[in-house]
Parts: C-alpha cells; sequence; structure tokens
RNA sequence: GGCCCGUUCGUCUAGUCGGUUAGGACGCCAGGUUUUCAUCCUGGAAAUCAGGGGUUCGAGUCCCCUACGGGCUACCA
C-alpha cells in the first residue's frame, strides 16, 4: 500500500473565488505530494450547474499559480488521466451508478424535489426535525425497492424523473480511518440514502469524486473537516465498486475560523474585518469587488508561509519557511485538530519579516512604479540605496513612501511640535554654520558627515539633541527618518544648502 | 433535533512514549539603544492545560461524564 505513488488533487468547485481555507487546503496537498515525490492535480468539480460561476475556475488557477502552486496534471495544463473538468466526464459516471444498481448497492428513486420537500415540511411541523431518506424511510418512498421490476422498468421507459440513491445497509458500523483524527466509527442507520446521480443526468459529487479518484489513481485525500461526515458513505462506495484494496487514505484538515465571534471563516468576513480572505482580488459577475491579499501588498511566499502556519508546525521554533524547507518539514501527522482563528496582525508580521529579507535591488524594482505615479523621477541606484536605509521600518512596499518621502520632495510644512521643543534664536545661525561646513567636505559620504558634524558641536559645545533635532526639522519637515547623516549625503549638498536656508526663512516667520 | 469532530496564554502554537518552573511566536506593557521616528535589545503581564470525576506514587498527556465550540444534516460542493 506505501509503495503506491503519491497522487493528490485539489478539487474545487467554481462557485466563487477560492479563499484562504481553499488555498491553504490546495498548499497542503502540494506539500504532500512534492514531499513524498509525488503528483498535484488539479480537478474541477463542477457537477452542479446551477451554481457555475463565470471566471471562478479561472481565479483558482491565477491564485494558485500567484502562490507558486503548480499542478503536473490538471484542467488548463492536461495529463493522462482526462480530462479534469467533471462536466467534460459526463458520460462516464452512469455507468458506474448503473453498476451499483446492479450489484444492489443503489436503487432508482421517483420521489420528485416537491414531495420530498413537502414531506420534511410535515415533519418539522410535527417537530421531528430529523426526516431523512435512509433504511427505514425508503420503505415508504417510491423506488425501485418497494415498486415491482415491472412498474420500475414501465416509469424508466416513460423517462420518469429518477435519481439514484445510495443502499446503505442497515446496523452496520461503518469505520474509517482519517489520518488525523484516527478511526472514525458511525452507524450506517444514522446515515441518509444519498443521491449519486442527479435527475438532470448529472453525478452528485460523491459519486463523481470516488469514481473520479478511483480513475485518477488517487492515493491520498486532503479536503477540509467539513467533508468528514461523508467519508464513511464514501468508505462505502469503494466497497460497493469492490475498489477496497485502492481506496485512498483520507486526511481532513481543521476549518479556518472567523478571528472574531464563531464559526468558519467565510467569503464575508474579510472586507467586514479589514483584511483580505481572498488571495487575489475578485470582482463577481455583478460588480461586487472582494479584496486580495496580492493587491493588498502581501508577497505570495509571506502569504503561503503564513497559511502554512495555520493548523499545522514543523514542531520546531522556526517560523519562516521557504517552499522547499515546508515541502521538507511538512507531514500530515503534524496537523493540528482544532479550528484555527486567522490573526490579521500576525499576517502583517510575516510580510514584514519577507519585506525586510527582499535586497534594496528587489525593492527599488517594486517601489519605482509608485515613486512614478507620483511623478518622481529619480535613478534606480539611488532608490536602491535609500530602500536598503528604511526597509526596517515597512510592513509593506507601499509602506515605503511613507518612510521615504522626504529624499523626494523638499518639506511642505514643518512640524510645529518640534519647533516649539527646540527652536530658538540661535538657531539659524548654527545652521547657516553647518550648511556650509556640509559643502565644505571633500570626500562626502555619511561618514565623513557624520564626523563633521560631530566635531562642530563638539568644538561649539553645542546642544547635540537640540541642534540635530532642528537640522533634521528643515531637511525632512518633522521628527522622523534615518540616521541624519545619511540622509544629508543621499540629499546632496545643494538640497541641503536650500533646505536649511528655506527653512529657516519660513520657521522664523512662526 | 440527529450524527460527527474538537477544546493548552487574547491569537497561532510546542508539549505526540504520563514525571516540564507548561516553551516559543504575534499582539500588549515597561525599560534600554537610536540625539527623532521606525527598527533593534532586555524584561514583564498573560494558559488553575474547558469543568468534574476516575486510573496512577505521579495526568496537559490515559479513561468516563458534562459543558462549550465547530462541521454536516439538499437531486450544493
Amino acid at each position: 500500500m506505501e509503495s503506491r505513488r503519491v497522487r493528490v488533487r485539489f478539487a474545487p468547485s467554481p462557485t466563487g473565488p477560492l479563499h484562504m481555507g481553499g488555498v491553504r487546503t490546495a498548499l497542503f496537498n502540494y506539500l504532500f505530494a512534492k514531499k513524498h515525490g509525488g503528483d498535484f492535480i488539479l480537478r474541477i468539480e463542477d457537477t452542479d450547474q446551477t451554481r457555475y460561476v463565470p471566471g471562478a475556475e479561472d481565479y483558482i488557477i491565477k491564485s494558485l499559480k500567484w502562490c507558486n502552486l503548480f499542478f503536473d496534471e490538471g484542467v488548463d495544463n492536461g495529463g493522462e488521466y482526462g480530462p479534469y473538468r467533471q462536466s467534460d466526464r459526463k458520460s462516464i459516471y452512469k455507468q458506474y451508478a448503473d453498476k451499483l444498481i446492479e450489484n444492489g448497492w443503489a436503487y432508482y428513486a421517483f420521489d420528485t424535489p416537491d414531495e420530498l420537500d413537502n414531506i420534511r415540511k410535515k415533519n418539522e411541523a410535527e417537530g421531528k426535525h430529523n426526516w431523512q431518506y435512509d433504511v427505514t424511510s425508503r420503505a415508504s418512498m417510491r423506488n425501485s425497492l418497494t415498486l415491482t421490476a415491472h412498474e420500475t422498468q414501465e416509469l424508466l421507459s416513460q423517462n420518469a424523473q429518477f435519481v439514484i440513491r445510495f443502499k446503505f445497509p442497515e446496523n452496520e458500523n461503518i469505520k474509517a480511518i482519517d489520518l488525523i483524527r484516527g478511526e472514525v466509527v458511525v452507524n450506517s442507520n444514522t446515515l441518509d440514502d444519498k443521491v449519486l446521480f442527479k435527475s438532470d443526468g448529472m453525478p452528485t459529487y460523491h459519486l463523481a469524486n470516488v469514481v473520479d479518484d478511483y480513475l485518477m489513481k488517487i492515493s491520498h485525500v486532503i479536503r477540509g473537516e467539513e467533508w468528514l461526515p461523508s467519508m464513511p458513505l464514501h468508505v462505502m462506495l469503494y466497497r460497493a465498486f469492490g475498489w477496497s484494496d485502492v481506496m485512498p487514505q483520507f486526511a481532513h484538515l481543521p476549518l479556518l475560523l472567523k478571528p472574531d465571534g464563531k464559526g468558519k471563516l467565510s467569503k464575508r468576513d474579510g472586507d467586514r474585518l479589514g483584511f483580505p480572505v481572498f488571495p487575489l482580488e475578485w470582482k463577481s459577475p455583478e460588480g461586487e469587488v472582494s479584496s486580495g491579499y496580492r493587491e493588498s501588498g502581501y508577497f505570495a511566499e509571506s502569504f503561503v508561509n503564513m497559511i502554512a502556519l495555520l493548523g499545522w508546525n514543523a514542531g520546531t521554533e522556526q517560523e519562516i519557511f521557504t517552499m522547499q524547507e515546508l515541502i521538507d518539514s511538512f507531514s500530515l501527522e503534524r496537523v493540528g485538530k482544532s479550528g484555527s482563528k486567522f490573526d490579521p496582525e500576525k499576517a502583517k508580521w510575516f510580510n514584514q519579516q519577507y519585506l525586510r529579507m527582499k535586497t534594496g535591488e528587489e525593492l527599488a524594482d517594486l517601489f519605482m512604479p509608485i515613486l512614478k505615479e507620483q511623478n518622481i523621477n529619480v535613478s534606480i541606484e539611488k532608490v536602491v540605496t535609500i530602500c536598503n536605509l528604511v526597509k526596517e521600518r515597512a510592513v509593506f512596499v507601499k509602506d515605503l513612501w511613507q518612510h521615504s518621502y522626504f529624499f523626494f520632495q523638499k518639506p511642505e510644512s514643518y512640524d510645529e511640535k518640534v519647533v516649539k521643543k527646540r527652536w530658538d534664536a540661535n538657531i539659524p545661525a548654527i545652521l547657516e554654520r553647518v550648511s556650509s561646513l556640509i559643502s565644505e567636505i571633500k570626500d562626502f559620504n555619511s561618514e565623513t558627515i557624520k564626523h563633521s558634524l560631530h566635531e562642530y558641536m563638539e568644538a561649539n559645545q553645542l546642544n547635540m539633541g537640540q541642534v540635530m533635532n532642528c537640522l533634521r526639522l528643515v531637511l525632512v519637515g518633522g521628527s522622523l527618518g534615518p540616521d541624519i547623516a545619511e540622509i544629508i549625503n543621499i540629499l546632496g549638498k545643494e538640497e541641503v544648502k536650500e533646505r536649511i536656508f528655506h527653512g529657516i526663512e519660513v520657521i522664523n516667520k512662526f
């Protein structure tokens, strides 16, 4: 069994954008496949044609690519087990449903949705909230179990609407192994006879999923915990088909929960709480826009790293992982059992760590477009220097601006609090002297500038705190920014001189 | 309601074979460095391991019960 090639699939349904919980499921599948040298497959589960959302499939593919999750086989790159879209596989499912009818594991049911609805309503009115089409109730329904063979054939030949339901055996404890939780036992009497094949000619998820996993030689099914209740059905389907010996192993991942309150994370939570739930921005066909991690300024590596640690950890204190490190250290054994609330603050911290690891060159490339937008013309070399100087202060690339704008534009105002605290009648003369001192420096760099400044202050026994802050004030407009000598070095002699004199002029009028 | 799963600092979690001052991270608070801001460093508060019973010399770790939370309960996935 263990010698079987590892083949896992991510099988989303294109009913809307994929949210971060779905991305995490895809990620864990990918990590597991790569860890074991296996295949990662994308299968689109679009058996419900009424829920099809245009653009969703494309969105899913783009999102996973952004996350650097690449498929070995799938709907967009093919493979020898295709097609990989269930609507394109429509013709193969009916024969499998028929096979189950033949061997007694399934039956035709002719009850209409309306009839079933009425029965449920009637039961509910009597306070019975648990009516289901199951081992007891099926005896009183209209199906091939209660009708004669002749009547059934008659109905079928008249093209009567029907579904095919799974026939659970009576009172059997169905055992199924979940790789994360261990053995789960459910009695068949509590399960309902799930529809396997719908009256519209399409299989339901349950049938399609099992048939496709079998046909595609899937070795492990790694999916969200919301599927745990249907694991017994799936296990029984493998048995009914006679495929138990090649049944995949199951692992149900704990859910991602809302950061506040309760319940699983949903599409609506993001913009309600001010953080993205989607990898990429999504525009619904109706025009509704939901924000994405990418557009919010998150690096793909940071996003992936963060979601990897939601429900899984390496058992070490390492928190920053490259994709390769995730692959190397991943194991289902180390996936937790309980749901995780997502913390937007920690997400920011991850991004900050990744931003810091970028080189000045990488950041400058990302920052340049933002500068262009502001109509700022500056050499890439200079931007590289500036990025290196301020990158520790930013969480997102876009933050670079608020930490460096003064390199690109003269102060438009001066912080009054600083003026009040530091400025006095002696300052203008001192700053003018500083200005000429700076213009006299021969070997102009931050070290010589710093040296020159200190020498002057000490020689004249000036109040460092006061003078330095005033110098900073006229250069950047307030009490902010990196080392003053670095600022002077980047601005250059001329610009420094201009800013000093302009500052003195304006502040003297205060 | 029924079935299933879960429960360690506010949050993510370590603790997987019973013996730990229950560790780390985010966030928070304080001090320090930085003449500024941010960073950084140091320190701190923060979990009676959901509660109660067992088993045991000894339980966060094993068993049972309860509570709470979550998922599922469609001709949706």
